[in-house]
RNA sequence: GGCGUUAUAGCUCAGUUGGUUAGAGCGAACGACUCAUAAUCGUUAGGUCCCUGGUUCAAGUCCAGGUAACGCCA
């Protein structure tokens, strides 16, 4: 059996994310890590949450709480959300945790060693009231342009110039609103991306089977005008992982930490190591160093495209420049964005639908099956409520739930509720019995290949055969005449609901307990056959009719959360 | 302003290196069934593949221009 090495992107720590967010690469990514361990792999599927940066600062000023105590309570709420749609993480950490401190420190250490990090001279603007340097964005002021009174120190909202933050005309902190701001040198650490560049081209042109999202954005970055960029990897911020050279002090650096971008791909190294010292695990270097036993991990990173120039430049440059024989990453699943009926999610303006509402208005399963079987894997997708409510009542209640619900009840109502043993199966059972074994091997390709539309087309016709075979076959007619060939149907019949479950849980995991549940199989695991598969319930084997498993969604239900979540009025 | 992405059935989307009558699900119409959450199953109808021009024996697919929507950047 493989090893697997899986990560999320880690969602960042200042509130609850949406849907689309989750759909981006949380949800994806637990699909997978689900579906490699039930083929018996071994797997270790980590996440985490991405808490420095002055964002983070900011939200927890608001808040009015110190932010460590702020990132804390948030870390607790996020992963309590994340257990709540059955994201089967075996470590949720933290960037801000010791680990990431000391590996953050340890990289920057090495690239320094290796020639790889520069320091320059800067000029910013500083604010003595906030105590602070002020990044431009948080600097507003008069456009010396329009006359604007409100113009960003990066740009103008009014007349788009793009602008310098010392251009403004009696430019102010946002964050306090102070007006007595100056510009003070001050220096800062770049990556030499730039020198890594040749390295990082023959290694995207390598990989040929990787999403063309995501190779076509690791291009565009290579040889967009100039070129890959150096990038900055220190803030003069508080909060964060103090600039350190290793475990010694960086002289001209005191009071500086890094940027976010620079240590929270490296908190999924640090993740591993948390997950050990929290008594998961018991050798994190197995997974991460090809010295010691990660050589034969394949290791997949599952991200929305924003987040691809980070996963294909930024972290493999940290990586491949350290000169250490840290695991590299084999393939990068990224997703296009999920819009909100006709625009964008937003989370200022409270549009769309965030993770903690969703689990409140539904069970996960049907935000997961909806999500997933609607993924933005080549294109933007698009949430409405219309397609949602017909979707989830159709694939879910419709085609699998009432399925479950035809066969149980009437095997119950002539039969009793125990497997009946009589009657042999026909052409009819062992032809649905093949084409179901066909239908597996492509489910199964779909799934190896994280195709993930396909995959669920793939399981929704694998649910759909069942219906067609009860249909054609009509055991309610049969038991009329010929009740013993009415036991055989309904025998094969009910020996779906297993597989079904078995082959489902990846996607919809809750149902598919529930379904096992009911038909009293604590132990069903992947099929290694379908036909032997369809022998799990014997002659005689007792269960129950299981309550509905889907509820539909009402039109009432699904216009008046389309209200609620459409946001504020603008 | 520069760059990029997208445009396929009423809706949501597939369409591999250019190759027969462009596909799926939903929705619609019609029919079958009556075990089941008025659920299921079958059949049929729906497309100027955004527009114009070009390359080619052959273009949804490649090229140029245009239109529209969206995104990124300075």
């Amino acid at each position: 059996m493989a090893r697997h090495l899986i990560t999320s992107a880690i969602p960042y720590i200042n509130g609850v994310k949406h849907l689309g967010n989750l759909v981006g690469s949380q949800l994806p990514a637990d699909l997978y890590a689900r579906y490699l361990r039930m083929r018996g792999h071994e797997v270790l599927f980590l996440c985490a949450t991405d808490e420095h940066g002055t964002p983070a600062e900011l939200a927890a000023a608001k808040a009015g709480k110190p932010v460590a105590q702020y990132c804390a309570e948030m870390h607790e709420v996020q992963a309590r959300i994340a257990e709540g749609f059955g994201l089967s993480f075996d470590h949720f950490g933290r960037s801000s945790s010791a680990q990431n401190h000391t590996l953050t420190q340890h990289f920057a250490g090495v690239l320094a060693d290796q020639g790889l990090i520069d320091e320059v001279d800067q000029r910013q603007i500083y604010s003595p009231t906030d105590g602070r340097f002020l990044p431009d964005r948080y600097v507003e002021g008069t456009c010396p342009n329009c006359g604007f009174e409100d113009a960003r120190g990066d740009q103008c909202d009014n007349c788009t110039k793009q602008l310098d933050p010392e251009d403004l005309i009696n430019p102010r902190s946002t964050i306090s609103g102070a007006t007595d701001l100056e510009m003070r040198a001050t220096k800062h650490l770049m990556l030499r991306q730039s020198a890594m560049k040749d390295t990082l081209d023959e290694w995207i042109d390598s990989k040929t089977d990787w999403p063309v999202l995501t190779t076509s954005i690791a291009k565009k970055w290579l040889h967009d005008g100039d070129g890959l960029q150096d990038r900055g990897i220190t803030r003069d911020l508080d909060w964060g992982v103090p600039v350190k050279r290793g475990d010694v002090d960086w002289p001209g650096m005191e009071g500086k930490v890094f940027y976010v971008w620079f240590d929270a791909p490296i908190e999924y190294i640090a993740c591993a190591q948390e997950w050990v010292d929290a008594g998961k695990g018991t050798d994190w270097e197995r997974w991460w160093r090809t010295d010691k036993g990660a050589d034969d991990v394949t290791y997949t990173q599952f991200m929305g495209k924003d987040n691809v120039p980070f996963h294909t430049l930024s972290f493999p440059s940290t990586i491949m420049g350290s000169g250490e024989p840290w695991k590299l990453v084999d393939y990068i699943k990224s997703f296009n964005f999920l819009n909100y009926d006709g625009g964008q999610f937003s989370t200022s303006r409270r549009r769309g639908v965030f993770m903690d509402q969703a689990l409140d208005i539904l069970p996960a399963d049907y935000w997961r099956w909806w999500l997933l079987s609607h993924a933005p894997e080549t294109q933007d997708a698009e949430f409405s409520w219309e397609n949602f409510q017909a979707s989830v009542n159709k694939d879910l209640a419709d085609v699998l739930g009432n399925f479950v619900s035809r066969i149980t009840k009437f095997c119950r109502s002539k039969f009793g509720e125990a497997v009946p043993a009589a009657g042999e199966y026909g052409e009819a059972e062992h032809a649905l019995i093949a084409d179901l074994a066909q239908r597996v091997a492509r489910y199964e390709a779909q799934m190896d290949a994280m195709e993930v539309r396909k995959s669920a087309a793939e399981l929704r016709a694998i649910w759909a055969a069942g219906n067609e075979y009860l249909q054609a076959e009509a055991p309610w007619t049969t038991v009329k005449s010929d009740p013993d060939k009415a036991a055989a149907q309904v025998r094969l019949a009910l020996n779906l609901i297993p597989l079904y479950a078995v082959l489902s849980a990846p996607f919809i995991p809750t149902a598919a307990a529930r379904m096992l549940d009911a038909m009293k199989v604590p132990d069903a695991g992947w099929p290694d056959s379908v036909e032997a598969a369809l022998a799990t319930l014997s002659p005689g084997h007792e269960f129950e009719v299981p309550e509905v498993l889907f509820a539909k969604i009402s039109d009432d239900n699904r216009e008046a959360w389309a209200e609620r979540f459409a946001g504020d009025r603008t």
